[in-house]
DNA sequence: TGTGTTCTCGTAAACGTTTACGGAAAAACG
DNA sequence: CGTTTTTCCGTAAACGTTTACGAGAACACA
């Protein structure tokens, strides 16, 4: 079906050796056969079967992205990732590179089937979001000696691997400061479970800067609930019934915000009017959402484009003649302010 | 690093086509064998080298869905497409095969990317989305005889391959059916290039449902914009500004509404209350706007999976006993009653 | 003319699998 | 015990590449 070098070499009469080496810009071929060899391949338009390339090499030419859906979230979608994959992907096109994205099913830790992409050389390198604390695909990657890159931070792994994450604890405060500065006291935070280091982050900043304004950190106004809209729903009322409720609710994550209002809303409580919401991870559902929801903005395909750059500069193989080298960043997040705070 | 079948074979003490043998099921191995092979495979985790399999077999076992960000629409991301591709992996994984999502750059039309996945055998079937009327990657995958199955329908390629689309045309002769019931004869439609097919649908079940009511079919009152918020944006003045103004207007997509709606805001006219709204394809960001969007809701996750037996089905290779079939199908879209109509 | 160098290409091995084939041993059967 | 069948396994080729090696030809130089 597909034309192999063979019909290629036979085409033109000379060894499959030769063909392969015109085509793969090595020294030792005439210019002119280069040539036509180049001619046939696009006349034939032959290129190289992967399997057998990848088989020689021990290379794939591809990177794997690991996407995993939450849980309970089937028509919410995470458009957290599209922008991100397509800075991503652009920067790994120009170094010749596939992305892949594999999809994993929703809830499972993808340790699985992070195994299996490392095991059967799917990819030569994997990128993680989600970071958690303690990142058992983290110890996994390292263990195994496979490179990796991540978005997010975590306490696994050492400083062995790139890493690129948006400033959660700074977010954090920086709602904190804001609220304050509007006169608001009682602070609730609705959060992940801390396993997530940006759930974790984000509480850090939070207790932090509610300390450097004097304000004890009240544990009946923290929540922890699942990362989608049900868990926002579930765990509000929980924070509003407190002995001295909140007048301010900083949400760690859009999802969380929008179950979250609609809690509140039946609650018979106006957010933006009865109550302050920001949101740490600003998406376009919360500049739709009604009111306006404050938030931080990451930006997202720059970030992509980076993380490429990142984890292309750690693998000696593709690295430029500097070498390999570890970068670890963390960029910032943005205020967006709106109507709800 | 990983361990092959060769090492597996010199820790048994036996030869690699018994290893190969016994790992794959066959019948000519004994079942004394068969369990030590299994045994070690278990200890030294080995797994088999997909590019060495696959070039032996010459199939990958695994489906690319074509992914492509439109253009100008950073921020706002697919949800679209997160719970098609989680069904989509769910159904596929069942047959122990593995989903890869091909990332496009935004605007390109997918043509050479696919070639790249076609000719260098990164997959042994491709899944397409946003098929257009006339559409070049249908043309050029019957043409080569490379198995595929698509979201959407399309006039290209003939009944030869599977396709599972939505019901676009019902929805835009409901949408019609609704407004003339509320009193609405002035109803215009916000539409996207025609090449799309799904425009096409909407714009004729549109058409027919207004002949039906013995309404004459304004041009004046159809727009057509670019598939995003810009497009919604820059083209729904220009309906809003003819003659006879309409009292509603049909989006055939959600990012088109919201920019519509904006630009109506500008214009002072309230959606829901000076206007009637209506949205062809409902996702999440209709249900959180203000006023919340009258919409039409597709069942993703059941139709990635749907679309995953399909494609199974047609390819002789994957298909049970009863041998390769082609399957399409047309989904209605449900409408969900909101505020905005 | 003899020797060394450079240019160009063919040969063949290797990557890790799967599988057709054949053969030795065991089992079945008379 | 001889013959046939069955069971089980090793051998080797094949999939499509890349690349180390070597060889022939052309060329330069003394």
């Amino acid at each position: 079906m597909a034309s192999s070098i063979h019909d290629l070499a036979r085409h033109l009469n000379i060894s499959i050796g030769t063909v392969s080496r015109a085509l793969n810009g090595r020294a030792d071929v005439n210019a002119d056969t280069r040539q036509r060899v180049l001619d046939a391949a696009a006349k034939l338009n032959y290129s190289p079967n992967q399997s057998g390339r990848s088989l020689r090499r021990g290379t794939t030419h591809s990177i794997a992205f690991m996407l995993q859906p939450h849980p309970g979230d089937q028509q919410y979608g995470e458009p957290f990732f599209i922008p991100f994959l397509t800075g991503l992907q652009a920067k790994l096109a120009e170094s010749g590179l596939d992305l892949i994205v594999v999809m994993g099913a929703p809830g499972d830790y993808q340790q699985e089937r992070l195994r299996r992409v490392v095991e059967t050389r799917r990819a030569d390198a994997v990128v993680l979001a989600y970071t958690r604390r303690e990142d058992e695909r983290i110890d996994y990657l390292t263990r195994v000696g496979f490179p990796f890159a991540t978005l997010g931070r975590s306490r696994s792994g050492g400083k062995t691997y790139p890493s690129l994450d948006l400033d959660f604890e700074k977010a954090g405060a920086d709602a904190v400061d804001r609220l304050v500065a509007r006169g608001h006291r009682r602070i609730a935070a609705i959060r992940p479970s801390l396993n997530l280091n940006f759930g974790y982050l984000f509480l850090a900043g939070y207790r932090k800067a509610l300390r450097r304004h004097g304000i004890e950190v009240d544990p009946e106004l923290i929540a922890k609930g699942f990362i989608n809209e049900a868990g926002g729903d579930a765990v509000t009322p929980q924070v509003m019934r407190s002995k001295d409720p909140p007048t301010a609710i900083i949400f760690n994550n859009d999802a969380m915000a929008l179950g979250g209002c609609k809690a509140l809303a039946e609650m018979g409580i106006k957010p933006g009017h009865d109550i302050a919401v920001i949101v740490i991870v600003d998406t376009p559902l919360c500049r739709y959402f009604s009111p306006a929801l404050t938030g931080f903005r990451p930006r997202l395909e720059p970030m992509g484009r980076r993380l490429a750059e990142m984890l292309l500069a750690s693998i000696p193989a593709f690295a430029g003649p500097e070498g390999a080298r570890i970068i670890r960043e963390v960029w910032p997040l943005e205020l967006i302010a709106r109507d709800s705070d």
